[in-house]
DNA sequence: CGTATTTGACCCGCGC
DNA sequence: GCGCGGGTCAAATACG
């Protein structure tokens, strides 16, 4: 239970914390799904993986109307600050959205979620969308930006790590992320988002004097098609090094077709400055791709 | 006291 | 049909 402190740190406010203990590294890792010539990008999959939208107006933050998740639409993001590579997979995601529980009634997506696992057996649970990156990393549970509660922990085949399941904290965002450390290299952290929020972040950037803080710095949101995810956050660029984008699921491949990126404004950031500032996808994304939105 | 974590049990899908 | 592995539930417990 020492652990148990630094991760309330991490779970509260993290942020800052974050970036003492973590360090993403950057090491790359070809992207199975691409076969990439060679560059950085090619080797990131990104020129085919995002499909940099003008972001448009700011689909800030007002996320607390977005309707939940329904179908398996993903908009949000989970953020995730430092983490040296993002890879994201989720084809599930297709599956049939309007799975329907047999008891429905009182129950949130949450609940419903959990229970049509055990509701009704004849139809298959559509995955949502997900997205998965590695970060190197000391600690299993990054800060992104959210709030996770964990509500279970599994043993991994061969890996000596165990494995562990989150949920956004927020009512009516199901967002779920699974953390585990990769059993060839225990620095390694594999982070794996599924769904998408339906609300801001509750980080807030300490308000208002000195702020700026690693929030504001940055903040990218990856939305695809089926599904988006932000990237996190809060991490200053300069804290970041090369991502790497890989495929984890060797199961399901990727799903990238319509990724796409655009700011989330953690909302700090007057829309102007996020058009300057692409957090990490700054680092991530070329320019030439980013300047889509003019 | 409220909230988050721990942890064993349970459920489900899948491969054999 | 059975066993295995992954994912989730929920009671107990810890912590602020």
């Amino acid at each position: 239970m020492e652990d148990r402190e630094a991760k309330n740190m991490e779970n509260s406010m993290g942020i800052s914390s974050f970036t003492d203990h973590y360090f993403p590294i950057g090491f790359f890792d070809a992207p199975a799904t691409t076969g990439g010539d060679g560059s950085f990008f090619d080797l990131l999959g990104l020129q085919s993986i995002f499909d940099i939208p003008p972001l448009p107006t700011p689909p800030p933050p007002p996320l607390t109307t977005a309707p939940p998740p329904e179908s398996s639409e993903l908009s949000n993001p989970p953020a995730t600050p430092n983490s040296s590579s993002i890879s994201s997979s989720s084809t599930e995601a297709a599956a049939p959205a309007g799975e329907e529980r047999v008891k429905g009634e009182g129950e949130d997506d949450l609940e419903k979620e959990k229970k049509t696992m055990k509701g009704k057996k004849g139809q298959k649970r559509p995955r949502e969308p997900r997205f998965a990156f590695m970060t190197k990393s000391e600690v299993d549970h990054l800060e992104d930006g959210y709030r996770w509660r964990k509500y279970g922990q599994k043993a991994v085949k061969n890996s000596p790590f165990p494995r562990s399941y989150y949920r956004c904290t927020s009512a009516m965002c199901g967002v779920k992320k699974r953390v585990e450390r990769s059993s060839d290299d225990p620095t390694v952290v594999v982070t794996t988002y599924e769904g998408q929020h339906t609300h801001p972040s509750p980080v807030v950037p300490r308000g208002g004097g000195g702020g700026g803080g690693s929030i504001s710095a940055s903040a990218a949101v990856f939305a695809g098609g089926g599904g988006g995810f932000s990237l996190a956050p809060q991490l200053t660029r300069s804290q970041l090094e090369i991502p790497y984008f890989r495929n984890l699921t060797s199961a399901s491949p990727l799903d990238f077709d319509r990724f796409s990126v655009h700011r989330t404004s953690t909302a700090v950031s007057p829309p102007s400055s996020m058009m300057r500032d692409h957090g990490l996808l700054q680092d991530l994304v070329p320019s030439e791709v980013m300047r889509e939105e003019t």
